[in-house]
DNA sequence: CTTGACCTTGAACTCAACTCTAAGGTTTAT
DNA sequence: ATAAACCTTAGAGTTGAGTTCAAGGTCAAG
């Protein structure tokens, strides 16, 4: 049985971290000792590591809330709603990039164009591009 | 001079958020009317497009905060300012990106591999991929 | 027997960018 | 004259994922 500190040194991540999880419901300590400690077992550091990986790909804590209740009783839950899941995460995070590669694009155009020197901005191609009704950029 | 409810309906954002870009000094009303009303004019109005065409190419609102106390005194900021904000929130951008592109392929990878069929998650490939320490995802 | 490293709790705070609420005053149209 | 459509304020709430704080209890070493 571990305690919170050595969990959170296993999983590079810090006791608040562990306690906030606990409180979301997504990772209960197997037991207490009798001062009150959290203490965890193997099953609950395995736990932790699915949290962990699922986060390293991208899903939320809600979507590892749902992960887990279907993980926890699989035999009553299908395939589908976990590739459910995974595709609108999928979607997600391709609309996001999609946005973010607009910005990317709209930046490195106003970059490019700006002489970035050191003299004056009076007549700076990046202010008058987001102040002129003609956004090319 | 155009009430807030007017320069809301012309940038299509609500006057809440002109209120809110008030408090956070980024546009102030140009005067009262005598009932208190914000009372804008057309510079205001210019201004509050810069703004908005400042968040549409990935600006925050710090960002903007600082375009514009330059935009105010060109004459004593320079283009390398300007330039330096841009590539900042270039950099940044790029890196999100990179983090998103990372999930975006382990969702993918995720995802095509997992039957997605009716039958039970007992053996779901994504939930494996997840649980093993061998995170070939 | 005390020092330092650990652990406990609840509650408040952080960031960003709004959004909403309550309780009221003003303007415009009919 | 009255209803609808505006506007005002201060302040609280939202989302997500934690972090920080205060005040205290516990455990191992020297």
């Amino acid at each position: 049985m571990y305690k919170i500190g050595h969990i959170a040194k296993q999983l590079n991540v810090s006791t608040d971290t562990l306690r906030y999880y606990e409180r979301q419901g997504l990772l209960q300590a197997s037991v207490r000792s009798p001062a009150g400690y959290r203490l965890y077992d193997d099953s609950a550091l395995e736990q932790m590591r699915f949290i962990v990986r699922a986060k390293a790909v991208g899903f939320s804590l809600r979507d590892i809330q749902e992960l887990l209740t279907i993980k926890i009783d699989k035999h009553n839950h299908s395939c589908e709603e976990v590739k459910s899941l995974t595709l609108q995460k999928l979607t997600q995070t391709r609309q996001r990039i999609e946005e973010l590669l607009k910005f990317e694009r709209s930046l490195s155009v106003l970059a490019e164009r700006c002489c970035g020197g050191e003299e004056s901005a009076d007549d700076c191609s990046i202010l008058t591009a987001l102040e002129d009704v003609d956004g090319s950029a």
